[in-house]
Formats: C-alpha cells, sequence, structure tokens
DNA sequence: GAGTGGTCTAGACCACCTT
DNA sequence: AGGTGGTCTAGACCACTCC
C-alpha cells in the first residue's frame, strides 16, 4: 500500500515535521503545549504510526519538542538557543573562503613534561613530550597561532612530519582516530611570545580556544589556538 | 516475533550503533573506509532492515558516517570537531551553578532607531525601538552586561515588564516564539560604559557574543551580551 | 541486472503514566 | 483499563550507481 505518486520529492514524514514545525515557529504552540498524539497525526496524515514516531524523534532530537512516555508530546521550553559549534581545521577553513593558507613553523621540539602536564597526558613525571608552534596565516595575515603537545604513545613520527604541506589536525586525525574532545573558548591576552608571533600587541584581546582530544581512551594532544580579536570571530545561526 | 527479554535495557539499533562506533573509534575502521551494508548487519545482528538502517541513519546525522545512496556507507572524515554549543539564558546558568542570580537595571527605554538599526528590524528610518541595558551578576560578581534593542512590534508591552523578576530572554520567548537565530562570538575590549558596568578595566578582554533573533520572520531582538574574560568561558565537549 | 541506501506499511509487544 | 510513547518486524517499492 505505498502510495509515492511520482511527482512527490518530498517524505512523508518530513511533511508531518515541516506541519509541526511551522505550527510551533508561528506560535500557533507554544512552549508546554501538548501536541497530538502519534495516533492522531496517524489519522491526520493517513501515514502508519512509524512514519510519524520518525518525525517526532527527530524533531525531539533537536531539541524543539520533549516526550514523556505515557504521557505526551509538548513543545520543548526553548530557554536555551542551542547549536551546532564547528571547530574545524583551520586550512579547510581558510580555503573554504576561498582564500590563501600559509603555515610558518616557529617550534617542532621534544621537552620534558611539567608535573601538570604529565599528570594531564596521565604519563609518568618527566616523560618526553612532541612541542609544537606554528603560525597560520590567511592571504599573509596570521590569524591563529598553535601552540601544541603532543603525546608520543600516540604519534611516535609527530617530529617527522612537514607542517608547511599538511596541519597538525590533519595528520593526528589519520594516525590517532578521534573518540572524544573536549574544548573551551575564552577571552585573554595574548603571552609574550604569541604576541610577537601574531604580529599584535600584549594589549589585543584574543579569542582563545583550549582543546584535549582523545583516542582509544588517551588524550593525544593538547592545543592552545589563540587568535587575534580583530581579525577573528565564530559565527552559527540556529533554525527551529 | 519479538525477542525483547526481560533482562536486556538496551535496544537493538543502539547495539548496533555502539558496536560500530567502537570500531570505528578503535581505528579499525578508519576514515573513508567503506562499512557493510545494511543487508549484511542484518545478518550479523539478526535484525530487521528498518533496525539497522535507523543505527546507521543516526549515526549519519552525528556526522560520523557518510552515505551514498547505490553506493554504500563510509566512514566519515573527521576533520571536523563539532558540538553543540548551547547559549542559554543566563539565569537558568547560574541557577544550574547552585548560585545566587541578580540583575541590575541601568536603562529601560524608547529610542529613535538610527538609520542601521532600522534597516536591520526591517523598519522605516527614525521609527521607535525599546533599549535594555541590564547587568547580571553571579553571587554577587558581575559577569555579563546584556544591552538590548527590541522590536516593539512584536513585543509591545516590552517597557512594562519587571526584569528584576525575569530577564528579557525569558520574556521575549514567551510573547514571540523563536524560529530562528543567528550570533557571532569574538574577543573585543569593552565599551567605556560597559567596563563601568561591570567595575572591570577598559583594557580587560571581554567575550562578546552578538545575537540576533527571529520570530515568524520579523526580528524580535538584537543583543550584545559583554563578559568580562576573567569571569566566564565557554565549553564543551564531542563524542564520536 | 544486481546491489546499495531511502522510504513506507500494518501490524506487534512492551514500559510507562493516568484514571 | 486505556492511552501514551519506545521499539521491532518482515515484508515492500523506489531511486540510484556500478558493471
Amino acid at each position: 500500500m505505498v502510495r509515492k505518486s511520482p511527482a512527490s520529492p518530498e517524505p512523508q514524514y518530513l511533511k508531518v515535521q515541516n506541519h509541526l514545525r511551522e505550527r510551533i515557529a508561528s506560535g500557533h504552540w507554544v512552549a508546554g503545549d501538548l501536541l497530538p498524539s502519534e495516533a492522531e497525526l496517524v489519522q491526520t496524515f493517513g501515514v502508519s504510526r512509524m512514519t510519524v514516531n520518525r518525525a517526532l524523534r527527530e524533531l525531539h532530537q533537536e531539541g524543539l519538542i520533549e516526550r514523556v512516555q505515557g504521557v505526551g508530546t509538548f513543545v520543548a521550553q526553548l530557554h536555551r538557543i542551542s547549536s551546532t559549534l564547528t571547530v574545524r581545521d583551520v586550512h579547510d577553513e581558510i580555503a573554504e573562503r576561498g582564500h590563501r593558507h600559509e603555515a610558518v613553523l616557529h617550534r617542532l621540539e621534544t621537552l620534558k613534561a611539567t608535573a601538570e602536564q604529565a599528570a594531564e597526558f596521565e604519563l609518568p613525571a618527566g616523560a618526553e613530550l612532541f612541542h609544537s608552534v606554528i603560525v597560520h596565516l590567511e592571504n599573509g595575515v596570521a590569524i591563529q597561532c598553535e601552540d601544541r603537545l603532543v603525546n608520543p604513545l600516540c604519534a611516535p613520527d609527530y617530529l617527522a612530519q612537514d607542517f608547511s604541506q599538511s596541519t597538525p589536525t590533519h595528520y593526528l586525525l589519520q594516525v590517532a582516530p578521534l573518540s572524544e574532545a573536549r574544548y573551551t573558548i575564552e577571552s585573554t591576552l595574548p603571552s609574550e611570545s604569541e604576541a610577537k608571533l601574531l604580529g599584535i600587541s600584549r594589549r589585543d584581546p584574543c579569542l582563545v580556544v583550549k582543546r584535549s582530544t582523545l583516542s582509544r581512551g588517551r588524550i593525544v594532544t593538547t592545543v592552545r589556538l589563540t587568535h587575534p580579536g580583530s581579525r577573528y570571530l565564530l559565527q552559527g545561526s540556529f533554525q527551529a
């Protein structure tokens, strides 16, 4: 009993979804309101329950509705505006803007971990870590200073890479499959060396992203990405 | 033929999903690799194709795999680390940390839109806008200066609200259902008045979130949220 | 034509909540 | 007991890609 007419590119579950989406966006239902049950929507749209269920499940995953077993489906309290923030490989990001990317390698070395660093990587005190400092330029302008520590157990050949050709992010994702990452975003002043490398004043505010990346339960790398505030911003959007 | 044993809290589609997730996280399959087809997974796990399909569809929605009709399913190129960044009502955020929230109202007025502002709100030049400036305190410490413009057509009673009790975000979400939002996050120095209101130096870097919120296709409000860099950071995590 | 994923159905059993 | 959502099945038709 499939009734897919030839000129119907829009799947049924999307029809249900868009109908509900519009009614919510238009204020026909407001936060907390009870939506029609799956059985009612089955009647209204003349589709099977699995189709209605998929439409509702996806709206739930988006955070637009709340579902309570045994009770019903409600419009979510949209007291938060969440959206997917993407922290990307800086090379791809620049390339996508149609600009030229250059990387200048300032350090690539082995160093002894401080007690704090060793603890973070769960390595014995005094263990060796790889360290790199790279400045990324967009059309010749410095937009990011990448100061990175790498766990030698996860990427033993790190020091042998040519980072004028490929970024550390790109290389590390190849050798160590990403399983988890944690990051913070903050606004601070640059260190003296960062200011020098980026060609800015120590008084210029910077957007700093700190990130730890895990693979197979081990910390692969920690990085501090410092961006001159005047040359870089994060942006995003949210659609109900 | 449902074989749900009483002591199996984990749904079948999650078993399939977790199996694939682990194989990808462990490096058994790397970016670009071809995964087993749905038909093969049906055999392997002894479940129906709908169940396998759901497992794969959700992994695709998460960005972990790519699917090409007529070809197959592949491990996605994880050249980006994306995660859900949530910009929330500051009251909820503080309350969730178990801290005390206070709001100090500094301005609540009507003003004539500049040409630029009028254009942004799609209103005639010189139209009236509502304007509020509120400083939010967490346990008595200023963490956010909220400078907001509101479209009177969307929230005519804005000026009559008691913002020591409820936040503008909360009120506006009630009167104007959220349909879309756009935001940027950047690092800059505070204006003179912001520095004064937050009790910081004009040289202290700040994390600034600018956001426009739409409802029914109209811009309801624009806001500039200024946070002292030393007292506020955004954080998030990502799980493959 | 064979294999892939995209969608859909008409049932089903279950856990849960309300009454 | 009756309604709700959560999950699952064993089929089906379709569009697409590759050979």
